[in-house]
DNA sequence: AAAGCGGGGTA
DNA sequence: TACCCAGCTTT
């Protein structure tokens, strides 16, 4: 249980601050719960000059939540490329199929029903419903846990089911009733501008003379995390098949990174050894004889993954005609509309690199 | 409970 | 390089 005068001190000292600060954002003071709900999903492990175009972009295109619903899919990719995790953007659609019409294009003013959307998690609902609807939803995400790990001095792992339901409990008991989505910005304003992950600013803190992470030195341990994070290296090599002015390309449809973006045809190899792709099954599987004449190698290209490092080289080939086979997934498109489909960052370089001027 | 999912900013 | 960002879903 928090102790009520220091639920009172917190409230009022970050009330206080969030008065005297801008922070101006598009989103700020909306009360249109689809563009409240359009940020929070754009805003999910992305900071905010990140997703600001972003918002800007698909509120352009989409003023409703109908418009967005009646968008292809592919479109809705489109329009996402680039910003990552694009399940993101699956959900969005498919959450916006749903208001659309299960909720007759209104989203709900409850609580329990906005977390059962697709992409909308204990967050986000927080978020909409406080924001959209004022109801008392405390909102926890990384500031909140880097604030109150601090200012408390709790030291239990915010990554684990214990340390995410002692945060969300306290958060709530902080909220203040009377006006949730003040407060709820306020918080997060804070974490974002005065208390930062690190060298946050403590010696002009309104929390200072109460906090115990300050006290006790711990600024630089809290919040504690459990786990570590694991990257693995994956090696790409892309084949650019071409004949005139025809390209294949694919929908990458596995449970995968770039889950519905797309890419060329891919081997994936487990080392660096890049030789021996002209064996490949690739060929035989795209009715192809043969790989086809080696015009140039790209790359390596690297990027990074949160999880993943990917070394990926660009092989582009000329074929004397189409492909005879061509698998689910694949397609072949002319070179001019190749901008139309979403790719990953990675392809999106390479063509940038090359201008599309791809031999 | 743990793993998987992007891309970019910062120290 | 390592960590973090207005987290969620699947296994």
């Amino acid at each position: 249980m928090v102790d009520t005068s220091f639920a009172t001190y917190f409230r009022e000292r970050l009330l206080n601050w969030a008065a005297e600060i801008e922070r101006p954002m598009p989103w700020k003071g909306e009360k249109d719960p689809y563009l409240i709900w359009l940020s929070e999903i754009i805003l999910q492990q992305t900071r905010v000059e990140q997703g600001m175009p972003y918002f800007e972009n698909f509120k352009r295109d989409y003023p409703t939540v109908q418009a967005l619903a009646e968008a292809p899919e592919d479109e809705v990719m489109k329009l996402w490329q680039g910003l990552g995790y694009y399940s993101r953007a699956r959900n969005l659609h498919a959450a916006a199929k749903i208001v659309s019409s299960t909720y007759e294009g209104k989203f709900p003013a409850d609580h329990r029903q906005l977390l059962s959307l697709p992409g909308v998690g204990p967050y986000t609902a927080a978020a909409i419903a406080s924001f959209a609807f004022a109801l008392p939803y405390a909102v926890v995400d990384g500031n909140v846990f880097r604030i109150l790990s601090r200012v408390l001095g709790i030291d239990t792992p915010v990554d684990t089911t214990a340390g995410k339901k002692e945060f969300a409990r306290i958060a709530q008991e902080l909220l203040d009733q009377e006006d949730p989505a003040r407060y709820n910005q306020a918080i997060m304003d804070f974490g974002a501008l005065k208390c930062v992950p690190r060298n946050p600013d403590c010696e002009r803190c309104p929390l200072a003379d109460r906090c115990i992470a300050l006290r006790d030195g711990l600024i630089d341990l809290l919040p504690v995390k459990e786990k570590k994070l694991v990257r693995k290296d994956r090696y790409f090599q892309y084949f650019i098949l071409q004949w005139k002015d025809q390209v294949v390309i694919r929908k990458r449809t596995a449970k995968d990174i770039w889950r519905k973006l797309y890419e060329f045809p891919l081997i994936e190899t487990t080392g660096i050894e890049f030789g021996g792709w002209a064996q490949s099954d690739l060929w035989r599987e795209l009715g192809l004889k043969e790989a086809g004449e080696l015009k140039r190698t790209a790359g390596p290209f690297r990027q990074q993954l949160t999880h993943q490092r990917i070394v990926a080289v660009f092989r582009e080939i000329e074929l004397a005609g189409p492909p005879s086979e061509l698998p689910e997934d694949y397609l072949v498109v002319d070179r001019k509309n190749l901008a139309k489909f979403a790719f990953p960052k990675l392809i999106d370089c390479y063509l940038r690199d090359n201008s599309l001027n791809l031999f």
